[in-house]
DNA sequence: ATCGCCGGGACGAAAAAGGTCCATATTCGC
DNA sequence: GCGAATATGGACCTTTTTCGTCCCGGCGAT
């Protein structure tokens, strides 16, 4: 059954949609008896007009019956309901999810692909798609799109495609150089996306491993400045998200500081950050671009990261409290509701 | 996975439509390898503009790739069709039995229910349903429709749902009293219609079991005439089929006339007329209303019938060849392909 | 008798879908 | 190397559908 609901949800991912909300709708007439449509436009949330247009179609098909006293659910409606069940929990799985992730930390929007990014890559690319789908969603025209490197952003940049929303566009690193690989660095990952989408792109280069004073004259220098001013005009930041020791071994962090971090009980990374469990900030990677005020007071702070393993990372970087929007997969998500029930 | 399929189709009636022309569409590029847009259009019979809506999605769901030289499925794509076969499998069944139908007797239209009315009531309600959207489907504004009786023709009578495109229609009989059981009589099923449509009615009342001179008699009667004359007015008929025997007995035809149309193989009965199992007539019951070459002239003839054991005479009917739209069930659908091809 | 809620009709605004044509890029055959 | 053929993507207009909004008459409870 999952199986076939994953088809379908590639085939036809909106008709997905309307199934749900006739479903709901139908239950909710069950459970209520006889409604009238205003006031069942009420409890879910609907105009009047959509609602009337759902009710008319179910009663073409005969789900329900219409009195002047209001509506009730017919017999094919009951039974239809009934064998629906199993295959509504299914289609409503996911759905749950998103729901108590986005109103236990407050965000605009979470989205769970099904499947483990850690366990398939074909959960990953999934993931990348609906990232880059809601970046699509989000930006407005002629934006300075902030992105963080990781192989994730690496999928999301992928994803991407040429569109008229994205096409005035400029994307910018977050942050300047943070030791990881080449292909995985917010520079590369930023080039691409404004590659594959036909917008315009701005690249922070700064070595990696400099000492404290030559940041310090870096920053005096003209046309760095220019850019890092540049950057910090982003309203919109999307970013991948890490789990802590595995960041900093992936980025050679030296000995003292992996230390100190394993010491303060570090569980996550994002653009360049360090977060306890709490969502306090640990440790700040030695580079330049979006500071931390800056991203508390963007827009838009898009996060995508899945597989279980990255689930308790995800719910710490939740914690800090200043993303908006969350792409996550079923696996982590499933992680990060265990973990708020516990 | 029947059984989803069936749950979404009443949920969602063109959702299987819709799945089954992307995976036409997703399939053909498959098969082509690399492939334009008009081409395509071209071999799939549909419109530009129409198949750019669906390659647009298909792209946004990164099911196929788009490149200067034409469109190529995608890796996900191609998965996403492998692991659909048995799916597709399930949603062409239906259309293929409609369509060698369909073809093999000139017809306009064939509607296959799935499931057997002989065994499932539930199956019969279908088949109801789908009757009754026919008929709205083909109807006209403020037509004379002509109805026969039989207990799939309640059903059908039953589904109808109060619809502007009725309002102003007339229910007539398509003829007079054949011997049913009055809950299965054309003129009860008449009247039902009419109320449950919110059109108009007129009746034919002609007693059973009259001599012949006692007909000819009421054919002179003025509003007996007149009557007859409004339902010959008809463009659009709606009839049931039936088992040859099975009627003669239901309506106790005396022993002579049920020897000869046993000896003559009857097969098929419809709207009073009896069907070898070539489609000639046999027999025609005592009473009046539309004569079989009003029928032969009709617009529309639509039958409605089904049940594995009602395979035959179906096939007989269509065999007389005056059909234009039949809803069937997949039980007798299967049974008259099977004739087709022995 | 009145008030509140019911379904349903009507109508215009807004959005989506669809038909058609054109500009530009790429490939293939010569 | 070059032109013809075919590709995509953009643009524009018409048609169709959807949606918001308001109103009417009916029915039942108060």
């Amino acid at each position: 059954m999952k199986e076939i609901l994953n088809i379908q949800k590639q085939l036809l991912p909106d008709l997905i949609d309307t199934m749900k909300k006739r479903y709901t709708i139908l239950q909710h007439i069950m459970v209520s008896g006889v409604v009238g449509r205003r006031t069942l436009a009420g409890s879910l949330n609907m105009t009047e007009r959509v609602l009337r247009g759902e009710v008319d179609f179910l009663k073409a098909q005969g789900l329900l019956e219409i009195e002047s006293s209001g509506m009730r659910i017919s017999d094919s409606g009951r039974h239809l309901l009934e064998s629906m069940e199993p295959l509504a929990k299914e289609l409503f799985g996911l759905n749950e999810l998103e729901e108590r992730i986005r109103l236990h930390f407050g965000l605009k929007q979470v989205v769970v692909v099904p499947g483990d990014s850690d366990v398939s890559s074909h959960t990953k690319k999934e993931l990348g798609r609906a990232g880059a789908a809601v970046l699509r969603k989000y930006v407005a025209h002629n934006e300075v799109i902030a992105v963080t490197g990781g192989s994730t952003m690496a999928e999301v940049a992928y994803h991407l495609t040429s569109s008229t929303s994205l096409k005035g566009s400029w994307f910018v690193p977050a942050r300047g150089g943070l030791g990881e690989s080449v292909e995985l660095q917010a520079n590369t990952i930023a080039s691409t996306m404004a590659k594959k989408t036909g917008a315009s792109y701005r690249l922070l280069h700064v070595p990696d491993h400099l000492g404290e004073e030559a940041y310090q004259s870096l920053m005096q220098d003209a046309t760095i400045s220019e850019i890092i001013d540049f950057i910090r005009r982003a309203r919109i930041v999307i970013h991948g998200i890490g789990e802590a020791m595995v960041m900093a071994r992936r980025r050679k962090v030296d000995e003292a500081t992996t230390a100190s971090l394993r010491a303060d009980g570090a569980y996550a990374e994002a653009f360049g950050y360090y977060f306890d469990r709490k969502g306090e900030i640990l440790h700040k990677m030695p580079t330049v671009g979006l500071r931390i005020e800056d991203i508390q007071q963007m827009d838009r702070v898009i996060g995508v990261a899945g597989g279980k393993s990255k689930g308790e990372a995800i719910a710490s970087i939740l914690q800090f409290g200043h993303e908006d929007i969350l792409v996550t997969d079923e696996a982590a998500a499933t992680e990060i509701v265990n973990m708020l029930s516990s």
